[in-house]
DNA sequence: TTGTAGGCGTTATCAT
DNA sequence: ATGATAACGCCTACAA
């Protein structure tokens, strides 16, 4: 490999000599300047960035955590973080933890050896607080994306969940329907105990009674299965529209409510949080609380970097990103036959 | 930050018998293994890969280059790459192209300076030629990813293009359409190309002409835009069934023929490459020639992965990945009265 | 079984 | 304007 020595060499110089015009630092006579990196083009010269970072004490790498970049959320989210983080002259170290603290672990652990800048940080759940203590133990910056993690102070760039869910079920109300279930994630989640608590309130506040059997939870993931639709689908009384907690929920209800021979939105309303991208751009069918995606990474990665660079510690920064609900034809009227 | 040197300091020992620890190797008493380990635990001790990177010549860091991440299939193939890479004790540096050579070109100015031990690289195109050819000559191992690039020999991964776009054109003729209409990405693009010559062949082995009127090139990026319709639409025959060379295309040319009042698949059919993922799990409309996305990426990375650590230099391998024709409702059959 | 010396490629500091 | 030296944290080779 072709070191800084060898480029010093060809160009009789030092070493020293070199790396000040690698760094425009200190001052040299632009005839050497010219040499040197004549030099270091042919030689095809390119500095080693681990020696670099092992005496800078700075590596220029973030990492982003998320769950799953399958989902088209963290998707988008990824997008905006990638962008932001080239534009700011910082490398992307990238990990999945399936919702899982333990995978979200031995993450923190290879981002903890790679002395990463700082990290991104979408949390499985509460569960990810032990994950961020570490972090925080060993002193590197983060900024914790999308859930809230009690205990933990941080920067943080969160959706409103609470006034999300409740535009959604508000609007589910406007069109007649009390009868309103929740397919929900687990509460050791931020953002589905949020939903969860948006979910109630908007109930409340129109006078209709929570029934807790109208209530389901799951792991944001699963939305394979759809057998506990069958709890909801057996109450005396059932329900006649579901909020889905998000996107892969709200799929996974329709799918099972489809194989079971239940039109939506003509038998049942379904709305959900989070926006399908691609799928709504073909076929504007969900009722969505969309969230900007983008924005979520974007600004995330643009407080993780100023926090790094921040000489001062700054406040710590929450910022709250507002949804909007998207009406499309997955929900409908009640018509007065089932009122 | 504490190194191994505070561990050794701290456990009565010299720093290399906790480097032996670490790495099991050498032979060390239980005992002072215990101890080394116990110290390590106490002071939340963790390896400098940066410092381990410098002296063993290799980071553990391999990268993913994908031209956007936002599209479904390299949003799985990423998926497979990094559970892949993963399992395998890599870490992934992630970067998009957006089908540029020259965002392509920066990317890999940073892979080199981290000294990644090896690339998954997906070409924006022919153009990425140089790019590849800078990886070879600082000896970079790297797969290249879904399209081959001519003047490149090396490990691959891709779909099985030609045939895909035969069994697509060839359904279509089967629904008795021929006047079949091509929007494809870049010829500088190999998939492109064999999508193109799929199609070709197709209508040839059929006793179709080919007209080049109904041949539209975009990039696989801009489906935004459906101008591009108003060609095909104002021809004096036009076409009745439009294959789109990827999912992108296809969602950019159904919104614009409904924009245009013309509905999909009655008066239009319309299939593509590439399955939409959880819009088709959401809503089984399109027809697609399904590539395992996954699997590119999970059998890229570990390909890549057998040739760094190979000891010898096996031959080249050249793995295509079948596409799978999934019929859903996009495309119909052509009724009499067009024929 | 354990330790010493030297070096991986770079840069900060301080001379010259 | 340029260079010598030491240091970043770790590991290989060799010695004890």
């Amino acid at each position: 490999m072709v070191t800084i020595y060898d480029i010093a060499q060809h160009a009789n110089v030092s070493a020293m000599t070199v790396s000040k015009v690698i760094n425009n630092t200190g001052r040299i006579s632009e005839q050497t300047r010219k040499r040197v990196k004549k030099v270091m083009e042919e030689l095809n010269y390119i500095p080693n960035s681990n020696a670099r970072s092992l005496v800078l004490q700075q590596t220029k790498i973030l990492s982003l955590l998320i769950t799953d970049i399958t989902n088209p959320f963290y998707t988008s989210l990824a997008r905006g973080a990638e962008d932001t983080a080239k534009r700011l002259g910082y490398r992307l170290l990238f990990g999945n933890s399936d919702e899982d603290y333990l995978k979200e672990q031995d993450y923190v652990d290879m981002v903890l050896s790679t002395r990463v800048d700082g990290v991104l940080f979408a949390p499985a759940g509460d569960q990810s607080l032990k994950n961020l203590e570490k972090l925080m133990a060993h002193k590197i910056p983060f900024v914790i994306l999308d859930r809230a993690v009690p205990g933990i102070e941080s920067d943080i760039v969160a959706g409103d969940s609470k006034e999300g869910a409740r535009k959604l079920v508000d609007y589910l109300i406007e069109l007649g329907h009390s009868r309103i279930a929740l397919v929900n994630g687990s509460l050791e989640v931020s953002t589905a105990r949020l939903r969860y608590q948006g979910y109630a309130e908007s109930l409340k506040l129109q006078g209709i009674e929570l029934d807790h059997e109208l209530i389901i939870q799951k792991s944001y993931r699963d939305y394979k299965d759809g057998e506990y639709l069958n709890q909801l689908l057996s109450n005396p009384s059932p329900p006649t529209a579901i909020f889905a907690a998000n996107n892969f929920l709200a799929v996974g209800v329709i799918r099972a409510l489809r194989e079971r021979g239940i039109r939506v939105p003509e038998d049942m309303s379904v709305v959900c949080f989070d926006d399908l991208d691609l799928s709504s751009a073909l076929d504007p069918f969900l009722t969505v609380a969309s969230q900007p995606a983008y924005l979520f990474g974007a600004m995330g990665m643009q407080l993780l970097v100023e926090r790094i660079q921040g000489n001062s510690t700054p406040d710590i920064r929450k910022i709250i990103l507002p949804s909007d609900l998207i009406i499309r034809s997955s929900a409908q009227a009640l018509t007065s036959e089932y009122v």
